[in-house]
RNA sequence: GGCGACGUAGCCAAGUGGUAAGGCAGAGGUCUGCAAAACCUUCAUCGUCGGUUCGAUUCCGACCGUCGCCUCCA
């Protein structure tokens, strides 16, 4: 089976076979750093960081990916303006803190992180092409693309001339526009000699917000690439401007398959900077939550094309499944093994090679992680069923360790748990520890419980098992 | 008004033209000194109303509800 995604423009699942045989060239939209992005935002990062690992796994590393940092906006220049701060000096804080948050939930880096303010020549060179083929036009020293000379304008999202009510979403101040048709957009915003801009060919000035995603991504991926991703509020008008400033220019079709995820909510509500229902990956994890739980909340709890309805709950939840994963992890581990292979084998491995095969249909059918999940929870069953039983060899042991990592190499949260080591007893709960195993030997159970109410305190949970007494730290944020 | 998405058990949620995965929570049980972990059993007829069909949760239509975008939005 072939990888297939949902393509937003043809609205049909499209094969991934890339334009350049075996090298897929993805770019995906990333954060505006006039302030730390949200979780909201994250969910997007995290499907595109699935999709990335999918790929990465599917076409044996041959992946470029590029994920833009919008370091100039109107926000940004306003924010930097009123801190007395050039505009590096105004960004570098916020993209320390994307960098930051998307380690913490260990999304594996895009290969290029080009910055807007750093690509203005490809944009006035661009602008300079759209206004040689009639496509752009100047006004009052900034520069406008004219959709009228786009007949295809519209054809992502879907929206018609007729359709683009001007103002109906409440959000055009239309005096502070010199346009020749409202639907137009801002390619470069002429500023003044005291403002913050670039000055160029075309004059002083700084780009509108879509002509650097065009600029960039053809730079670094060529005037035709495989894949574009971003939020679903991303089709319009951000990506649709995209495609008529590209192919404008061109003459090529700028995108082969258009990638979209929905929404993070709260209480059926977009998360959003501007409704305040938001919360940060520093703001969760602050709380109690582990990095794992939420990474796991933002992958796997529904598809990426679906809503996803976020809550205290759901984050208790996510941790509650991912700490079965880790305590089927460190039952492997700890696994006795066998000389010889048995029933007991065969039987694990026969459920090894269905969880393979299911987990990557899955994965190929439009990267449905709840699927493979479900298919994994469900072998994970059978196996313990098996372990409950018999012993299996040490091959068939470092068969499913394999297999784990393969599925976390996609899922990353194992990963995370990974990467924070439990925090090892102090000396005192050492001591309760060593305590309750000798009283345990003793057979004094009373003492022994005790104990284990006592490290329970301390957020150490005590099992007890035919190798000996064994512990694990537990979120302190369960419900 | 235009375009689009969603509505499945207490919560989250996958999915199929032939009576519904998985996770969490709950109930009962096995195991355990007791627990934990693990396992077993148990818990839904898929928003409403029509239509197509031998048969629909799955296809079509209408309706209801929720949400998103319509030039700062992941």
């Amino acid at each position: 089976m072939t990888l297939q995604l949902h393509d937003t423009m043809s609205r049909e699942l499209v094969a991934v076979e890339p334009i350049d045989p075996g090298h897929i060239r993805m770019y995906t939209c990333g954060p505006t750093v006039w302030n730390r992005v949200h979780i909201g935002n994250f969910r997007t990062f995290i499907f595109e960081d699935v999709l990335r690992r999918w790929l990465d796994r599917r076409f044996a590393n041959n992946v470029t990916h590029v994920m833009n940092l919008t370091d100039v906006d109107d926000r940004i220049i306003k924010n930097a303006v009123a801190h007395g701060h050039s505009l590096d000096e105004e960004t570098a804080q916020w993209i320390a803190a994307f960098e930051e948050d998307r380690d913490t939930l260990g999304i594996r880096p895009a290969h290029h992180y080009p910055r807007a303010t750093e690509y203005i020549e490809q944009m006035v060179d661009l602008i300079e092409r759209l206004e040689h083929a009639g496509a752009a036009y100047r006004a009052d020293g900034s520069y406008y693309f004219h959709i009228a000379a786009f007949p295809a304008y519209g054809k992502l999202s879907g929206a018609s001339a007729e359709g683009l009510v001007a103002g109906a979403s409440g959000r055009i101040d239309a005096d502070d526009y010199t346009k020749e048709d409202v639907r137009d957009f801002a390619l470069w915003k002429a500023v003044g000699p005291d403002e913050i801009g670039w000055d160029t060919r075309i004059g002083r000035g700084h780009p509108g917000w879509h002509i650097e995603c065009s600029a960039m991504s053809m730079a670094l991926l060529g005037e035709s690439f495989d894949i574009h991703c971003g939020g679903v509020d991303n089709i319009f008008p951000h990506h649709e401007n995209e495609i008529a400033q590209s192919e404008a220019a061109t003459g090529k079709r700028f995108v082969r398959i258009w990638c979209h995820s929905q929404h993070l909510r709260v209480s059926g509500e977009k998360m959003a900077k501007r409704v305040g229902n938001f919360a940060t990956v520093r703001e969760v994890l602050d709380e109690g939550a582990s990095a794992a739980s939420l990474r796991y909340l933002l992958a796997a709890r529904t598809h990426y094309r679906k809503p996803l309805e976020y809550s205290d709950e759901l984050l208790s939840d996510s941790n509650a499944a991912v700490q079965r994963l880790v305590d089927f992890q460190t039952r492997i581990a700890g696994l006795p093994t066998v000389e010889e292979a048995g029933n007991a084998d065969d039987a694990v491995l026969a459920s090894v090679r269905g969880m393979r095969i299911g987990f990557e249909e899955a994965m190929d059918d439009d990267l449905n992680v709840p699927e493979a999940m479900g298919i994994v929870f469900s072998g994970l069953r059978d196996v313990n069923r098996v372990l409950d039983t018999g012993a299996v060899s040490a091959e068939t042991q470092r068969t499913l360790q394999h297999l784990l990592n393969e599925i976390d190499g996609v899922l990353g949260v194992l990963a995370l748990v990974a990467r924070d080591p439990q925090a090892a007893p102090d000396a005192e709960e050492q001591r309760w520890l060593d305590q309750r195993a000798a009283a345990r030997a003793a057979r004094d159970f009373a003492q022994s419980d005790h104990l284990r109410i006592q490290l329970a305190s301390r957020g150490i949970e005590v099992e007890d098992t035919p190798q000996g007494q064994r512990w694990k730290r537990i979120s302190p944020r369960r419900g």
